[in-house]
DNA sequence: CGTATATCAGTTTTACTGAGATGC
DNA sequence: CGCATCTCAGTATAACTGATATAC
């Protein structure tokens, strides 16, 4: 009846189509946390920035784009927005003039903290569906898939 | 060592956060299926409302919108992309003449088989790092992950 | 009349590119 | 000089919205 070759010959429509599914999901996913960040005054940027920023140290912005995957250009919005409202300092490196030194504030880490509970609470909305160990294999999946084709992307 | 409050305490950056994980996995899922369309001068539109209009017969636009997930709007570009390469016609309904009727031609027919053995081998390149098992694994999270939050949109 | 259809025009968002000015 | 840094401006894409004309 369900004949392995059979799945082979009548193909999914693209709703079925794992990228597809996952494009979907992913969409669903950012929409989540977009939405939830920005109830906090937030975005995901703002997330990412602070993290590296607290686990590193003060650090250029061209290092913090590397570490975090903001683009350069991106960035720039980014730090005035975080600057703004306290959360970060952006000052002239003596060293390199040519450089900023980016360094969380006290409210910052405050604010991360806060971020940190909201991130963890909109994973768990977004991964409802899932028990705690599909959680860790879908994570782990995640992991692999993405390993793989970043490789490729950078050969 | 490594109390499961640990991981609450001390939260991942954002590129170990699932919901960015799966937004970076998407990135790369889409471009390869958009790359790999391209090289067949076809895109993921194409495929669906082919394989939409195989498998329901011919159809309005409004119809196929529905069926495929397309935004009226945007079938548009894609029916006359479709009718350009000679894979589908467009023909008014002689019994309601606000519709278009779209039919999948012979060619289209023969395109979409090519089309589908292409995705295939897609999809296959996108879930390369994963085993037959853990594939099945990973698009069941996906359709659960996909259910829950389309339902929660829609209420 | 209210509703459905096809079409067109335009917004929003995000990733991404390119180029300028400054300084190493 | 070549190269790195910060900044600004702009492209490209895709999802999505709104308005119009026509016909039910």
């Amino acid at each position: 009846m369900t004949d392995p070759m059979d799945e082979q010959l009548t193909p999914a429509p693209l709703r079925k189509v794992p990228s597809r599914m996952l494009s979907l999901v992913a969409t669903h996913a950012d929409r989540l946390v977009t939405e939830g960040l920005a109830g906090a005054d937030a975005r995901k940027w703002h997330y990412a920035a602070l993290m590296a920023l607290r686990a590193s140290g003060p650090v250029s912005q061209a290092e913090l784009s590397r570490i975090t995957g903001i683009y350069r250009s991106d960035l720039v919005a980014v730090i005035n927005e975080l600057t703004e409202r306290g959360h970060v300092e952006r000052a002239p490196d003596p060293a390199d003039r040519r450089r900023n030194v980016i360094t969380i504030t006290d409210q910052g880490r405050r604010h991360l903290e806060r971020l940190q509970r909201l991130m963890a609470e909109l994973q768990d909305d977004f991964l409802a569906p899932l028990s705690g160990p599909e959680r860790e294999q879908f994570t782990d999946f995640l992991a692999r898939l993405l390993a793989h084709h970043s490789r490729l992307r950078r050969a």
